[in-house]
RNA sequence: UCCCCGGUAGCUCAGCUGGUUAGAGCGGGUGACUGUUAAUCACUAGGUCGGCGGUUCGAAUCCGUCCCGGGGAGCCA
């Protein structure tokens, strides 16, 4: 009852005192109400009838909202009159319907106070144009406050909602795998060293090696380049497991889907096989899409504009449409029989190349194609291995002007096999104990994929550089803010 | 890591077959004008042409080298 008075007090309050720019603009304060609105200036222009027109943004929403502020403000002259793109300020006003055209509602400022103005405008690098994406990672705490970051980071939100309220419905548990590991897992890359030893006087064994004993954990470690092997055990107990955090590798790569530090989602499904794992695959794609579409309309109204004329409609068109699901083979011999050129010629047993998935999602397919059983010699160990042996049950996902945004594989929940398969890739078996033992203990078949949550916004929103989806991307030799 | 391309005003760029004082648009400042919409018009300030070395009477321009950035490739998500 308390706490019920409590909230409701503070729910007015709020409502009566400050609104956000979104919540003026969609109507929810209805006109002729007083409030405070706070934010960031976009343009000011002045007009000689007596009044300045402000555009305002708060993040709220994609829009900016228009202050009017008349010359008799007591600091029009001395403080109204100076502000510039950047600076802050907090106002109080009522919300009218605009005699302008271009907004129909705007806020009759009754009073502005100034929060920070620019510092010497002159330099300030957002302006009221378009800038460089390039240039805009060299102020990467600035960049925020730009229409298309703006989306960026609001469309960011939208899907990790989404990616969220999918595995919740559908019945998985978000399970929370270590950032810092042991095991440099499926040798999938260079690890980033964890340690705490003093670099410029390392502890030696007798042979010379640097002593790990002394390190903080006792041994070496690292920063998870997956968190899938650790899940994997959560699997094989709650069923349906996700992961969703950071992910780190220590690759010397360059190029517009690469980071040192990336999101990665990573679903793990027990009593499944690959094509249960193909579908899922198309039914979180199309979930995430459709709900990013139904929440961040005035966002990606934007990104079709300005950026990608096919934002929206792609999204649209793949949410309705079905997934072209084939296997390598016959993909192989679809890229054979292109008649296109290609520098690297398809043959089976040698992985796909970009321009091999490019022709396979953009011409021929026109749509994200779902790519399955690979041969075993290009893949990871603990996929599982097909009758034959020839292959292994792994599946990516390829999307036009991506590429591969998801790869994932049923696993190999034999005993036997995975410690053959281990013993092959000369694998320690004492670091991988307990990833076996989940084996040897009530194994099941199971099956998971890991997406790249960066390569997702991209395609969402047509971006064509990875560290434009990121706030502050760390690529190599590049770590700035 | 490899292959291409680039670095000129706060930003986006032009100038680059060597030749007086390096230009434009936007942004900033000043003024005019206007319920304005990235307003418009006029005036104005603003540059070690990425660093170093070389060729030359003379280098933003040619050569070498280093640094930084972008695109493509490989690796992958």
């Amino acid at each position: 009852m308390a706490l019920g008075c409590q909230f409701s007090i503070t729910r007015i309050l709020i409502s009566m005192q400050t609104a956000s720019v979104r919540q003026v603009l969609g109507g929810d304060i209805a006109a002729g109400s007083t409030v405070i609105v706070q934010g960031w200036v976009r343009t000011r222009r002045d007009s000689k009838a007596g009044f300045s027109f402000i555009h305002l943004n708060d993040g709220s929403c994609f829009g900016n909202l228009q202050l009017v502020a008349p010359r008799d403000l007591a600091n029009y002259e001395d403080e109204i009159l100076k502000l510039t793109s950047g600076a802050s300020l907090r106002c109080q006003g009522t919300v009218v319907e605009s005699k302008g055209r271009g907004q129909s509602l705007e806020i009759q400022a009754s009073s502005i106070e100034i929060l920070g103005l620019v510092d010497d405008p002159d330099t300030y690098p957002i302006q009221p144009k378009q800038h460089s994406f390039e240039f805009l990672r060299t102020v990467a705490h600035l960049r925020p406050r730009t229409n298309t970051f703006g989306a960026v980071t609001r469309v960011r939100h939208a899907a990790a909602r989404a990616i969220h309220e999918f595995f919740d419905q559908n019945g998985y548990y978000w399970v929370n795998t270590p950032i810092i590991t042991a095991s440099d897992a499926e040798g999938a890359g260079q690890m980033f060293r964890v340690s705490t030893l003093d670099m410029m006087n390392l502890p030696r064994t007798d042979s010379g090696q640097v002593d790990f004993g002394e390190d903080f954990f006792g041994r070496e470690t690292f920063l998870t380049v997956s968190g899938q092997l650790n899940v994997e055990a959560f699997c094989l107990a709650m069923s349906k497991v996700y992961t969703f955090g950071p992910t780190f590798r220590a690759e010397n790569s360059n190029t517009t889907r690469h980071l040192a530090e990336f999101w990665m989602v990573e679903p793990e499904l027990a009593f499944a096989d690959l094509k249960d794992l193909a579908t899922l695959a198309e039914d979180f794609l199309k979930f995430v899409f459709a709900r990013v579409l139904e929440r961040c309309g005035d966002d990606m109204a934007f990104f079709a504009e300005r950026i990608e004329p096919e934002a929206i409609s792609r999204l649209e068109g793949l949410v309705d449409s079905e997934f072209v699901r084939m296997d390598y083979a016959e993909a192989v011999k679809i890229l054979q029989a292109s008649g296109q050129k290609f520098e690297y010629k398809p043959e089976w047993g040698v992985d796909l190349q970009t321009e091999h998935e490019r022709y396979l999602t953009e011409k021929h397919c026109k749509a994200p194609v779902v790519v399955m059983n690979y041969p075993t010699e290009i893949k990871a160990f603990y996929m599982r291995l097909n009758d034959g042996g020839d292959t292994v049950a792994a599946l990516d996902v390829l999307a036009p002007g991506i590429g591969e945004i998801i790869g994932g594989s049923q696993r190999e929940e034999r005993l036997d096999v995975l410690t053959r398969r281990m013993a092959e890739h000369g694998l320690d078996a004492e670091t991988y104990k307990w990833f076996v033992d989940l084996r040897r203990y009530g194994s099941v078949p199971h099956a998971g994929f890991g997406l790249g949550f960066e390569r997702l916004l991209n395609y969402i929103t047509g971006l064509g550089n990875i560290r434009d989806v990121i706030p502050y991307p760390r690529t190599p030799g590049n770590a700035p803010f």
